[in-house]
DNA sequence: GGCTCGCGCTGCTTTAGATCAGCATTGTCT
DNA sequence: AGACAATGCTGATCTAAAGCAGCGCGAGCC
């Protein structure tokens, strides 16, 4: 605990999976905090499938996820869905929805999950209010466009092994640092089409390409479990490199 | 001229592309000016080919593009480059690598550009001082990203043909915001290569595409010239909504 | 019980785009 | 002038992944 005279609520947020993933950026103070904890009102439950943003529409909501998996996507004209990302605790949904007049895409909720409304107003009295905050929210969104980056990467340069290696690798990554999982492997509610429509590929393919990477003894994805066989090859097949997630080593700045 | 009292040098930050730019977010105050003309002391010049910022490599400068075109890319293990975005005046170039401990991305000159250097603590500062414009940052990169996050939809789902289009009509869109080009095309510097390395095709393809739009009376991309000859049929044939750039209508909020 | 539905899985055929190879034009350098 | 490097362009061949078709299996439901 940093302070023991704050209140109550603000010692829960010290522990939240946001917390953790800015306090990687800049060391939160005390009025940052006070700011974060208003960032957690307002807690809703959502159902799995239940859509929380909708592309195209105004006035959205953004929230906070704070328990379950979610998914940002846009729909094509041609009715194919592409999934930008996969949100996880402490990631942020929707949060171009509230700065911009019409939301870009859509955020569905994977599992059930926990996820505080934040308002447009909460996210621009913090740039008044805790400058330290505002900033880490800026950081938070160039991680994220850090990820959407190398997805097109992804989907631009590599074959569909190197990606589907690649993208579990990166989510293990992620789900490592707000204490999910471990080097063994991650808990995935993911479907084989939930990979299709985020890897730009058939969920025939994908299905082909996992059978491809549980015979080679790299990884396993089934009944709902990541298994990471052999990390070292896997990475070295991926061309994985965590440095976009900027989260290794103490904070810095 | 909002304010006859401001140094001259805010005058002219007034008409710059980058003010333009976020002008359609915020209207900004004298204080978001003042720290506007901050951003842009310490101008450069650089010639085509030069890399400003570059991947991999910790204490990177962040600059706003005044003049001429850049692109962000990155390499792969393959030795393949993925550009991200090309990048017009009013722009930043390299934001996320000073945000970030190592930079995640490279930037380089396309054509001769004049770009102004700007420090991490500009920006930070700026969100002490002047947190409206703090806040117009925000949606800029917001805005960044919500582009990477189309073109990772033209990578996952269109086909060449749907990409290309895409890509030239997103490029007159952005163009004409900050006043270069119009409804019947625009200058463009870009080779051939380039479009290969953006859409994720290969240069061959990029050149058969670009045949068969020129033959088909859609586009024609010749002699560093876009000439739209369908605006309508484009638009159809890319499914291009402009609603993600976030550019049209006055300013709301 | 039988029904459907969601999800995982597989074989066969087709195709979009890569790869390979080579030529034409233009501008720059010596 | 000749050499060369960039860039644009084209035909022939190859291949990764799509598309199509269909099966198995367990869960939930009437």
């Amino acid at each position: 605990m940093r302070c023991p005279c704050l209140p109550k609520a603000a010692i829960l947020i010290l522990q939240s999976a946001l917390t953790k993933k800015l306090s990687a950026f800049v060391s939160l103070m005390d009025a940052d905090l006070d700011t974060l904890v208003r960032f957690h009102q307002r807690r809703r439950t959502f159902l799995p499938g239940h859509e929380l943003v909708h592309e195209g529409e105004t006035r959205q909501s953004a929230f906070v996820l704070a328990e379950g998996w979610a998914c940002s996507f846009k729909m094509l004209p041609s009715g194919e869905r592409q999934i930008v990302d996969i949100q996880v605790p402490g990631d942020f949904l929707g949060l171009r929805s509230i700065l911009f007049r019409t939301s870009d895409h859509s955020v569905r909720a994977v599992t059930r999950i926990e996820a505080s409304e934040v308002l447009s107003s909460d996210i621009l009295n913090a740039f008044s209010d805790a400058p330290r905050l505002a900033a880490a929210v800026l950081w938070a969104a160039s991680r994220d466009e850090a990820m959407v980056v190398e997805h097109l990467c992804n989907l631009g340069r590599r074959s569909a092994e190197e990606r589907t290696a690649h993208f579990l690798l990166e989510l293990g990554a992620r789900l490592k640092v707000v204490g999910i999982g471990d080097m063994n492997g991650f808990a995935c509610p993911l479907t084989q089409y939930h990979l299709a429509d985020a890897l730009g590929l058939s969920a025939v393919h994908v299905n082909r390409v996992l059978r491809r990477l549980r015979e080679d003894n790299l990884l396993m994805f089934r009944d709902g479990h990541v298994s990471i066989l052999d990390f070292e090859r896997l990475r070295d097949l991926a061309g994985f490199d965590a440095n976009y997630l900027d989260q290794d080593g103490p904070l810095l700045r």
